[in-house]
DNA sequence: CTGAAAGCGCTTACAG
DNA sequence: CTGAAAGCGCTTACAG
């Protein structure tokens, strides 16, 4: 009693307003640099604004702009998974970039379980929590991203689906890049036997590098001598694929692996068989997201720019909630072909150490 | 005209409570379950929620009762490049989960560029954007958590801050986990030469694990022969830390690493010069976010449990949100060793293949 | 030109 | 017991 209480004492605009002698709509005039009020009212407010430490309610300002001020970005679980944690942390970062920019919150919604019927990133639009939502998903079977997408709410996606083409997307031509560093083992390094190991084939990501692969291998000729092993983005996967040819490994002398941690988890296992790489098999992986360099050898891939597709992505989702819609409704951002050592380009031992 | 709009169409608590001819404060009540609605009203209401799908504006709510319904997970970008992306993604993963089930948002400010004077996270919690915050920051020298911890808003930092007696943390006991995977070095292997690649010594987590690396060569009489290097964790710091030794590095039997980063990149500094681990050189790292046990030989390491820290930590901010502040200030949860190749205790090739 | 009311969508304290 | 006003903190359309 008699006390302030230090924290509860949230400064208002009436405050604000009040040690400067006016309406608060005047100082919210004000502050909005409205040409109504004056140059000298102008400075006061924004000196009593400053001295007192005023910061707009969020709250209040979503209710009366019917704008929360905050993007969503989406993650459903089962994506995490497949996509790893570099991933979604480059895509944090990008989307967190824009959005700062823009005064804009970032509302991670990881919908952990979809016990609640509604999933969460529905209660996170519908509740108005976010102004738009850039979503992630990858899986082809998830009925969310289709309703999400078409609820009209602004939603951009991230990736390729050709299943929703009245959606938003941005991503980039896995299949040109899958063949394009197919046409790379084919054509600088000579194998002639190529393997791919694919990811889940209900992930359009996973498919269109499947097919990329196959695009390749059959202009060169090489289809009958090619084989596709369908894997899950694991490391473990890209392990097991190696492993289930047995002997049978030592007839291949290329291997696409569709991610890096695949990549990773196959070089195991050559190794543990006493394959070289790229001796005895040159191999390739997909991503870069920041391990494939530091293996031995380092993994030749395809560097995804994850945090520019996030950025892109971003920007795109504040046209649309600004009510900018034109640019085009499918995206695609350059990828570059990183080589390294496994596929055979640089040789053992020349790398500088990053 | 005449269409009505798809989306924007945001359903009120007064549209549910027209369909069933009552006014928008009985229809809150009855969804909030109040004894002074009927039964048969509740049902109603309900059912008339259902049938539209009402959910609540967050921003209405969150200006009536003083509450967003949000908590702030804060990630100051230095820390980011100091603890990796896995660490991240296990603490965004502990606190959604704690979070998802009280209904609240979480909400990311990663304080891209700390340009706008007040720190990105500052303004989070002075628009009243999040009811409280988990700052994850480790930096002995970041002013802004010291002034967020100070300024009675909920803040519960993870890790340890001693300079900061005031604050609630969740974090291990880093000095003790140090020394006891040193111990192992020590007592089971029998290294006598001992090397320790530390963090930046300006955050707590390596000043820690120094000292605890320092207190069990000590005990066991082997300070004289022991050296310590300071590196920032990054797998780049490991292997300058080794190459730093020259031929030196020969000398060494044993080699704590204050986190497995730097343990990669000793690893491959070490297997580059000629050396085998754990034959001429026994190593161990600390964090086992997921890498460690990939490589080859698979690294022993102390396992932090980083999603159980962010879940505890969140469970904590809801009980001082709440007004429930017992409990202890300072938290410890338990780590545990796991012992792998890179000691010597698991004999290369007799692991299970993960 | 400028003052001050209305209203965003809720919830609860108050009046009847 | 129950109906409906008041008010959270803003911003802007409206009245004067």
């Amino acid at each position: 009693m008699g006390k302030i209480p230090a924290h509860r004492s949230a400064v208002t605009l009436r405050d604000v307003a009040e040690q400067v002698g006016i309406t608060a709509s005047a100082a919210s005039m004000a502050l909005s640099d409205s040409s109504r009020i004056s140059e000298k009212t102008k400075t006061l407010v924004r000196a009593a604004a400053a001295e007192l430490g005023y910061v707009p309610s969020s709250a209040a300002r979503a209710l009366r702009n019917q704008r929360a001020g905050a993007v969503a970005l989406i993650v459903p679980n089962t994506t995490r998974h497949v996509f790893g944690h570099s991933y979604f942390m480059h895509v944090l970062t990008g989307v967190s970039s824009v959005a700062n920019d823009r005064d804009t919150q970032v509302l991670v919604s990881t919908n952990s379980d979809e016990a609640n019927g509604l999933a969460a990133y529905e209660r996170v639009m519908r509740s108005k929590s976010a102004d738009g939502a850039i979503v992630t998903s990858a899986a082809v079977t998830d009925p969310y991203v289709e309703r999400l997408s078409q609820s009209g709410l602004p939603v951009v996606l991230i990736g390729n689906f050709p299943y929703l083409p009245d959606s938003i997307t941005v991503g980039i031509d896995d299949v040109a890049a899958e063949a394009a560093i197919t046409r790379h083992l084919i054509q600088v390094h000579g194998t002639k036997r190529l393997m791919h190991v694919s990811g889940p084939l209900d992930h359009q990501t996973a498919i269109d590098r499947r097919d990329g692969f196959l695009a390749a291998v059959a202009e060169a000729g090489l289809l009958e001598s090619s084989l596709v092993i369908e894997g899950d983005f694991s490391e473990d996967a890209g392990w097991q694929a190696v492993r289930s040819l047995g002997q049978g490994i030592r007839d291949i002398d290329g291997i696409v692996f569709a991610n890096d941690d695949m990549a990773f988890g196959g070089l195991e296992a050559l190794t543990d068989q006493g394959l070289t790489v790229p001796g005895d098999v040159a191999i390739v992986g997909f991503d870069d997201f920041g391990l494939s360099r530091l293996t031995t050898p380092s993994i030749t891939t395809v560097s995804v720019p994850a945090e520019d597709l996030a950025r892109v992505a971003t920007e795109r989702l504040f046209d649309i909630i600004d009510g900018v819609s034109d640019g085009p409704a499918h995206q695609h951002l350059p990828v570059s072909l990183t080589l390294r050592s496994s596929c055979g380009c640089v040789p053992k031992g020349a790398q500088p150490h990053r």
